[in-house]
DNA sequence: GCATAGCATCGAAGAATGTCGATGCAACGC
DNA sequence: GCGTTGCATCGACATTCTTCGATGCTATGC
């Protein structure tokens, strides 16, 4: 009954995290790492035909993973004739360090 | 029928994602980066309890994704009397870093 | 006009995930 | 010993995700 307290009380981080986890979700998918390493590794945008023949997917779920990547603004696409270009969002890789940031490193100390 | 080719045809990224993958599924939950952010800026190791006391979630979940994260090794734990103890694993921060690395800066540029 | 090719969307099936009540186990106080 | 507390595990349920066939849309070539 008079037990001691486990510890002092921490202080639980506060804070929105869903953004940042909707971001790390557009990522957590090996197909969808692969198309960005490919995206980052390429001079130029990448056709749309060059993923649906090189992966082991069929062109629906390829679509599929390329819309979830456009959603969280990860990729940006252009239509040209009748292909459909990707590239790298502009600040791709900063926006997932922006995410990460705040996890490992609180502006405020949270034992002040 | 004669139509030209999309484009110069671009070279799918190879390599095993799937760990990269696995660590960023671990990653993307907001209770789970909530608990990261909360040993990450704690001086000291933190008790269950203070994360079942304030996280609005039951104490079974809580558990399930505090094994997640064991098992992903971005945390240790370590029992003392009644009470169990979360810390961050040493370069927890590094091995997702280093997952990400592979995806942004390529090794050998894909297009050699 | 029509037929075809490339890509997106829709709808459905299976698998994986998040949540929680019930239960089990370990350590403490009595 | 017994009862209680803290945490992990188990089982079930609801939601979400991945995949794919079928379909629709747009642009090209005829």
């Amino acid at each position: 009954m008079s037990m001691q307290r486990c510890c002092p009380p921490a202080t639980i981080a506060e804070g929105d995290f869903e953004p940042a986890a909707a971001l790390l979700k557009a990522l957590a998918d090996p197909y969808r790492l692969r198309i960005l390493a490919t995206l980052a590794g390429s001079p130029d945008d990448v056709c749309v035909c060059d993923f649906t023949g090189a992966l082991p997917l069929n062109q629906p779920t390829v679509s599929h993973h390329l819309r979830i990547l456009r959603e969280a603004e990860l990729v940006t696409s252009e239509r040209r004739g009748t292909w459909v270009y990707y590239r790298l969002a502009p600040g791709a890789e900063a926006r997932i360090e922006a995410a990460l940031t705040p996890i490992f490193s609180p502006k405020i100390p949270l034992h002040a």
